[in-house]
DNA sequence: CATAAACCATGACGTAACGTCAGGGTCAAG
DNA sequence: CTTGACCCTGACGTTACGTCATGGTTTATG
């Protein structure tokens, strides 16, 4: 069990990146002292070995912990992307080192601007991100957002939300996430998103519900929108409702 | 000349990239059409190749144009060091294809974090920058800058701006910026950088004034501190009084 | 010659991945 | 029991652009 500061100088990396990934969730800490202080355990340096691994590669965060949290996730061949991705970049340093040579040499020549051409990385790289994401759910998701406009986005997430202000006002009044109501209201959020977005079936639904109560951006957003509390009261109550 | 679109493809940057680097003035295209479209001649690509080569290492965009602009830039000692951290950057990819192939084979190991090890590479970088610049105006900024707070540098900072003031009315009252009133709101300007910042040469000063009326970042700032037509006044008078 | 398609401009707002205080607990050592 | 080295959570700042929104310009085409 490492502190921050620990893993901080080992790894390379700033005390507040390791602060950063565990508020997005990317890398939470196995667990944390009394005071609150973070203790990362040998798993989280593997999966911090991964992250950094990506973030060389400059992959977005939000799509390294897509990659790595896919229950899908294949790690051998995930290495496997990622060394071919790595000589890749490599070949395109090398291809710097000699233009800089060629400029020293013969001066600034107008054609030598090949050199700064990633498009052979870039296609690697969102055809590998592809093969990643080729889970049905994505799949279907991109089906069904495919025609929308930004504003379409927007007023179904608004709609989304709206189904979640029964939550707030239940939680408020002190209600039991297992009564009849709270399990109504579960179901209609549930076929919402079935309707809409990709088909959740109950084990993606459990799973989703975990995800409103841990106090992540989703807990967030819902409380903003539905009242303080309502996040968590969802989150019983979906998990009320699959057990 | 070529217009933002074909430097775009040619370079494989974005057109927004050059509107940037065009705003900050880190490339400023060579002429403008009667439209204001923008075109850009050889010498900007020549730069543009430099300020390229740069932003592969990383260099913070304001330290590129700090070097390039830096009157003492020495094209071929500076691409040498280039070369140099382009193979040090190599080394590092290298050593992070190993360690993929080592996770890979034998599993995650606690002891694989030196490949993400970076401080050779900002070693290097940070001894690069030095002695690019290793300038006598710098190295007298650093030492009169040295025991400064925040707090302190916006008071000075404040107090500079307030010094244009009279231009911004001498402006509004459409006065000769050759007149003796201006000439010596001019010398306060040259003296208060003298004493505060570096020793503020004629030469350095007109280069200066130059700045405050290009539309850049100067500009604005005075503009907005010392009311409208401040900055391109000031400019006309430092011009007038050096010439 | 008009009109659509393709390009150009500025301005304003948004984003990612942190850096950097500010303000305040914790804990081992002396 | 205090001091210095850590830790915490906000909250605001920064860099290098991406992404509209809104509107002028140029050129190929019917």
């Amino acid at each position: 069990m490492l502190t921050v500061h620990e893993v901080s100088e080992l790894a390379s990396v700033s005390v507040r990146t390791l602060r950063y990934y565990d508020k997005i969730g990317l890398l939470r800490p196995a667990m944390r002292t009394d005071a609150g202080y973070r203790l990362y355990g040998d798993e989280d340096l593997a999966r911090l070995q991964q992250i950094l691994l990506f973030r060389e590669l400059e992959f977005p965060l939000k799509d390294i912990r897509r990659i790595i949290d896919d229950p899908a996730f294949d790690r051998t061949r995930v290495l496997d992307q990622q060394i071919e991705l790595l000589e890749l970049r490599r070949e395109h340093i090398e291809g710097l080192i000699t233009l800089a040579r060629d400029i020293k040499e013969k001066g600034a020549t107008t054609m030598g601007f090949s050199a700064f051409d990633t498009s052979k990385i870039d296609d690697y790289t969102r055809r590998a991100k592809e093969s990643w994401g080729r889970t049905p759910e994505w799949e279907e998701y991109e089906v069904k957002s495919a025609g929308r406009t930004h504003a379409d986005n927007k007023a179904l997430g608004d709609e989304l939300l709206g189904l979640f202000k029964p939550f707030g006002t239940m939680a408020a009044e002190g209600m039991d996430p297992a009564s009849a109501d709270a399990q109504a209201q579960a179901r209609a959020v549930q076929a919402f998103i079935s309707e809409h977005y990709y088909t959740c079936s109950d084990e993606v639904f459990a799973q989703l519900g975990r995800a409103y109560g841990s106090g992540g951006e989703f807990t967030s957003n819902i409380n903003a929108a539905a009242g303080e509390g309502a996040a968590e009261f969802a989150a019983h109550a979906i998990e009320a409702l699959l057990s």
